[in-house]
DNA sequence: ACCTGAACACCGTTCAAGT
DNA sequence: ACCTGAACACCGTTCAAGT
């Protein structure tokens, strides 16, 4: 029924793809918010969790974990915008958070840590797909995102002293290498701070 | 010219407000995406920005800042959720960044962490904004985040054994506890992870 | 009972026509 | 020149009518 389903996804684009009125999906679904956590759960089944890890191994297996999650939700632009704000329930959204607290714990956090961690993580992701993906889905080159780049750039070091003192760092580096890095940092503290504030 | 704008802003609720048609607004702004920039510069003009801060008092200043942001965004959703993929470029939008790109530079982080910290930090604010605020906004208390709620009280513990086991810490702590222990552990980690990762 | 055409209440954006 | 009414191309959701 969906089988690809990729780009934005909307109740009518999908009724007339299945030669329908958009009355006859809400049969099938209560609204859209509904069909888009189908659809992620759908998705989610692509992704292969990592089984039981030893506790050296458990931080680097997480951090391909939600890298792989991440470009997952990169792929689906729409979804990713939807799922910031749905809080999905299907068992296999289920699957990837018992996944990540699994880790976690098997890393030697606390309790509460873990627990607090796991939306942490998990929302960066979403945020990072959804972030990332319409930017890529405004074809223009010129617009959006293009204008912080000039705006940072021309930033007069005068007004703006600490953006002058690191202007080229703030251009550094992949996206790759960003994102890897952005899951160790988040890592690394979710373990360290505790709920007393270290 | 706009002085309230709350709630979700879309061009024609803006142009009836100014008892015009939809096409007025395109004399100002290209689109709506330039719209929502505009809009959030504004509202962020209200944010009183620190100014320099000894090192060790940098780290619990820039939480204090961090949340404000937040804040401010929670009031106003539909902002939130288009800040999220608009890459915003406006004066005081660069004077946030470098208020606290200062910070992180006070508490003594390289280059390169405080560049790249910038980015994780903001983007955390705005994505919990955007999580927050569409939740609100779904006026039913049924639908929504409360069916993950049942779904992880539901969870087999034989399923999903790691969600058996921390289902109380999850739903624990208030939503101010938790966003300051998460900035606290987003800054810790930016301070401690280096690029080549730790 | 189960499905759906047509309608309702919205959107963003464009463009020709008006002042 | 500057503004804007009306139109275009979309949305999600509902509900009465059809099979």
């Amino acid at each position: 029924m969906r089988q690809d389903g990729l780009e934005r996804v909307t109740m009518r684009r999908l009724a007339t793809e299945l030669d329908t009125g958009p009355a006859s999906l809400y049969v099938y679904v209560a609204n859209m918010a509904e069909l888009h956590g189908a659809l992620l759960d759908e998705l989610l089944g692509g992704l292969n969790l990592p089984g039981p890890a030893r506790p050296a191994k458990a931080r680097a297996i997480l951090v391909d974990l939600l890298c792989d999650y991440t470009n997952l939700l990169v792929g689906h632009p729409s979804l990713a915008r939807s799922v910031l704000s749905l809080w999905p329930s299907g068992p296999n959204y289920l699957r990837l958070i018992d996944s990540v607290l699994g880790l976690l714990l098997a890393e030697g956090l606390g309790r509460r840590q873990a627990a607090w961690g796991v939306d942490v993580l998990l929302q960066h992701a979403t945020a990072t797909a959804a972030e990332q993906g319409t930017r890529s889905e405004s074809v223009e080159a010129d617009g959006e995102g293009y204008r912080l780049a000039t705006a940072i750039e021309e930033a007069s070091a005068a007004e703006y002293p600490n953006i002058g003192l690191l202007r080229d760092e703030m251009f550094s580096g992949t996206g790759h290498q960003r994102l890897r890095w952005q899951f160790a940092a988040l890592l690394e503290g979710i373990a360290t701070v505790d709920d007393a504030g270290r």
